[in-house]
DNA sequence: ATAACTTGTAGTCATATTGACTATAAGATT
DNA sequence: AATCTTATAGTCAATATGACTACAAGTTAT
């Protein structure tokens, strides 16, 4: 159903509002996020969270896709919005609004094309990341505690992790997000009794020690454990 | 430390952003929501979320103060962010996105004086407020859904709640909230194990039965716990 | 080939928590 | 005095938790 409003509904942009991306992904047992090289503008050359500005004909979470199509050729992935930042100085040259969003997605699924404003787009590990331009840190600082609460009350891995993977690495990944360490058995007794996972029936290969069983997710349980959330205090 | 900046750093308004915010209140065990009759405008006479437009020499959350207060009268309460809403017609004459906050209050703490472009402000029960103009409806639904998930991982009562109030009180705001019934003992257990209530060491006083004890919150106690954050399986 | 090492997986156990109750207390009202 | 209503204490079986131990199944080193 096709919606047309008559006034400035145009592909100009809103010069106050714009958008940032946070995206999560899980990589050799650690965070990542993913950043752009910004190839002009006030902040050349510098790496800083994809974002840009939104369209006065364009719905604010279509936004938050196209420009980080555009800027990093990720796409195909599930987008929330966390919230707004607007501190009146937060941007140097005039007042804008930003809106963050925020993901999660495997690294290893796409191939990374910078363009539009971006010259460059790289998977950073988040420990290692700071002093991004503008509010992009605490911007940064806010999604991860997001993530850290809402692993706790909702299943998470299903876009970080392969689709066949081990218990052991969801167990990294909650570990990395949580940065904590889990008791193994533990971890496994109450992951099990989820209903979460189904087996593969095979085991991992390539590893140089005993091979682990491998697991995938059960959509529908993943997704009623989502809509309907659950406790999960490790 | 006052920051300036020049470049359109004016009272006058952003066009195209505006703040709507959803304060909650409890008063006879019902949840209630503040709205605002329009004094003019293109819904004049129409109860709706009291809300206005930024302007572009402050920042967002202060303008949610702002515009709570020039509308209602209310002020010196806890305004926390929910999420930007910015479908392209949500609002009917332009392109306008709306940041929705929302607060805790004691309704009885506050004198309403409607002011600004409200004609009149009230106290609503959550369960009877429907058709409001815009999203308005869509924005209620929203921030009722994450009060919902809060009460499960963060103590509330402190802003909702007289200072002194019984354990039923607490049971009544936590039922009226989940939309659920819980059963008494349990309810109390839970909630004194977790040394966030003082006894006052009084009894409620003027009820045709039983008195109850009065309890009060431990403040230091419920700040680390909202910190720290629990889980509440109710 | 065997030992040492690494990770996987099963299981133990004391303690704490839960959910569904029952029972009794302390008033107020009829 | 009987009958309400709400307060508050306690029971109990079932389940969950945290901190472990033990053993399995492979790889790599000697």
């Amino acid at each position: 159903m096709p919606k047309e409003k008559a006034p400035n509904l145009s592909s100009e942009i809103i010069e106050d509002l714009s958008i940032d991306c946070i995206v999560f992904g899980f990589q050799k047992s650690e965070l990542k996020v993913l950043l752009v090289k910004h190839g002009g503008g006030i902040i050349k050359d510098r790496w800083a969270l994809p974002g840009g500005f939104v369209t006065y004909n364009e719905n604010i979470d279509a936004s938050a896709y196209r420009l980080l199509n555009d800027l990093t050729g990720v796409k195909e992935l599930y987008l929330e919005q966390l919230q707004a930042f607007g501190e009146v100085d937060r941007y140097p040259t005039k007042r804008v609004i930003t809106i963050a969003y925020y993901a999660l997605a495997r690294p290893d699924n796409y191939e990374l094309t910078p363009g539009f404003t971006a010259s460059d787009a790289k998977w950073f590990t988040i420990t290692e990341i700071s002093n991004l331009p503008y509010d992009h840190d605490e911007i940064l600082k806010f999604a991860w505690n997001r993530l850290k609460r809402k692993v706790k009350y909702e299943p998470i891995g299903f876009n970080l992790l392969p689709e066949k993977f081990t218990l052991l690495q969801l167990q990294d990944l909650y570990e990395a997000i949580l940065e904590t360490k889990l008791d193994k058995p533990n971890f496994r007794r109450k992951i099990m009794k989820m209903n979460l996972l189904i087996s593969c029936n095979e085991k991992q290969v390539g590893v140089s020690h005993r091979a682990a069983n491998l697991y995938r997710f059960d959509k529908q349980v993943y997704d009623r454990l989502k809509d309907e959330g659950f406790i999960f205090e490790f």
